[in-house]
DNA sequence: GAACCTGGCTGGAACGTTCCATCGGGACGG
DNA sequence: CCGTCCCGATGGAACGTTCCAGCCAGGTTC
């Protein structure tokens, strides 16, 4: 049972700065300031500490660091569902740009349940982050207010909350879009889908987003479906008889506009499995043009959101708010959506 | 321009465990002892310090805690493309898992780029994070070795690397499986795809397994597609015509084995976009099962991982290796697959 | 009644940095 | 030749914890 190759790490501990002082003949101060960058430093000690850094394998301890100079450079990142397809791109984006800005996300995925979404914010604030990126805010705005009281510079990206800096498309015009879009194309039974598990503050808006095309086309009434959508694909049981005739019975309805890509295509998948057809017999408009809408055999019309630009504005808002470059009372920041018409919709 | 309601935290720093102790008249230490529920305190002293911490709103600094006990809970986790459905699941998963042991994860998006790997896990080294969970390894095996040689434990989840404990599907086995289906259906000239910017470990594992159940089956020649598929779904220019005529040309390849479902799903949108039928004129079975696989509309038929099994064990077993219940060298834990039987496969 | 234990609590050292005040000495000006 | 300046380098304090040795009071044991 001898274990000559072991995967567990030797007992020896990193070098420390001490170590690599005391290695090139200086003190730990000259070795600090060799690792930041300092100017006031020799060319010839720099480069005796240079190798002694590389000798001794040399890594500075971030937590020793940050504890010394009172701020970190993580961001909390807190998210609903790190699966879902809009939200990994954003992670995925959110990420990319914080790293350019020097600071290092720590994500906190909270399966959309409020209740551990404070508990993930409370685990961030342990860490002492420079801020809190908010890609989803599942809603306890007054447990969350308390428990994060002005402690860090908050962002809200895609979701939106009066108390913190706000990047976000506009929800009510993009919605209005979209459901226009339903309406030009002729038809008067629009339905507005959501799942309610997702529910949300930009939900609200696309929900009056909705109300407003239609109030604008001078018909109603509207019809609210929240659904859930069943998890598992294939359970060809349990169809709901409901949303059947919501579709095919006395309502009459025609078109969907959905509150996000994942409830459409939800729908699709739905109304494929009921022999409904798409756009046939009903025709579905999206909202986040999430990467697998542009499929040919999803083709999904729907709003996009620019996601890129939303992760870099984003995360420019919390850089400025954290290095003090911007003041003042929160911001919202909004950027334009534009409507892609795919194969789900046709005239009516 | 006077700011009241600022989204700048007020200076104000947190408390600390010495203002608790000061507040309920007690030593730190016994605050500390209170908070990490350490045994040896009284009930009143106990309740007067959590009477303390409440009122000043006390949270612990965990940099200070980390620092000096030489240990965090931080996980490293290093992911190709956490955008990818299929890394953003095991993302997910292996967060949760993380979580439930008590450890916080750190992700590190390596944008499949090797470089960026070495920097992102230096990054997490400086972080000083407990152990390090691969979800993908982009192959500088010498570099990475030499980086973290023996620093931290490490975990290589659904992918493969003889110098860390590896949890993960029998690609050879799975891949066999996929090939088998498709050799069962009567299909001779079967062809190999994957995606040169994902090819890892696993991809040589799954070409392996083809190869076996094609030599198996007595015949060949076997044919290896590396595919790029265009980021863009909706350029109909630029069709990749060799790839065109490797189904419908001379090659006559009636069927395929993907490496894994990305490729899989983008073979099958190609094959849309040139009017090729799936599976009427190709086969396609993929690896992974993806969600999105089991729409009615992709419905690809494909070899299932079981992404919950796997990242529990990853987790499981990292944490094993910090805590020093497992000793000794790298241990390879395997998990089963199954073959999810959808439409994209038929008898040729 | 002395010696010993024990439960509850305490204070100091240590963790690995950064930052600031200070210091030595060479150049330079008067 | 002395004072001043500045550059490069230095040592100590501080950051907020944990951990350990030790202290005190009150009880038990012989």
């Amino acid at each position: 049972m001898a274990a000559s190759q072991d995967s567990v790490p030797a007992a020896r501990r990193p070098p420390t700065i001490l170590d690599v002082a005391s290695h090139a003949g200086v003190s730990k101060s000259t070795v600090s300031n060799v690792v930041r960058g300092f100017p006031g430093v020799s060319e010839s000690t720099r480069r005796r500490v240079r190798a002694a850094i590389d000798q001794l394998g040399y890594r500075p301890n971030v937590l020793a660091r940050q504890l010394v100079q009172q701020r970190t450079n993580i961001l909390g990142v807190v998210v609903g569902d790190l699966a879902n397809p809009f939200f990994a791109e954003m992670a995925k984006l959110v990420e990319r740009h914080a790293a350019t800005r020097g600071y290092t996300a720590m994500f906190c995925n909270t399966e959309g349940d409020s209740k551990s979404e404070v508990a993930g914010v409370e685990t961030l604030l342990e860490y002492r982050v420079a801020g809190i990126v908010f890609l989803t805010f599942s809603g306890d705005s007054r447990t969350m207010r308390e428990t994060l009281q002005h402690q860090v510079p908050v962002v809200f990206v895609g979701c939106h909350e009066e108390w913190g800096d706000v990047v976000s498309v506009d929800d009510v015009r993009g919605a209005k879009l979209g459901t226009r879009h339903l309406v030009d194309a002729g038809h008067r039974r629009i339905a507005f889908v959501s799942i309610p598990e997702l529910e949300d503050r930009s939900d609200l808006s696309r929900w009056q987003g909705y109300e407003e095309a239609l109030a604008e086309a001078d018909f109603g009434p509207v019809m609210r479906i929240s659904w859930s959508p069943p998890s598992d694909h294939a359970s060809v049981d349990g169809i709901d008889r409901k949303l059947v005739d919501v579709f095919s019975g006395l309502e009459r309805i025609t078109a969907v506009f959905a509150s996000n890509d994942v409830a459409a295509i939800a729908l699709q998948e739905f109304a494929d499995r009921v022999d409904l057809r798409v756009p046939g017999d009903l025709s579905i408009v999206g909202f986040d043009d999430v990467p697998m809408a542009g499929l040919a055999r999803i083709s999904l019309t729907t709003v996009a959101q620019p996601r890129d630009e939303l992760a870099r504005l984003g995360i420019a808002t919390i850089a400025d708010r954290i290095e003090r470059k911007l003041k003042g009372p929160p911001r919202t920041t909004l950027v334009g959506v534009n409507l892609v018409t795919r194969m789900s919709t046709a005239r009516l």
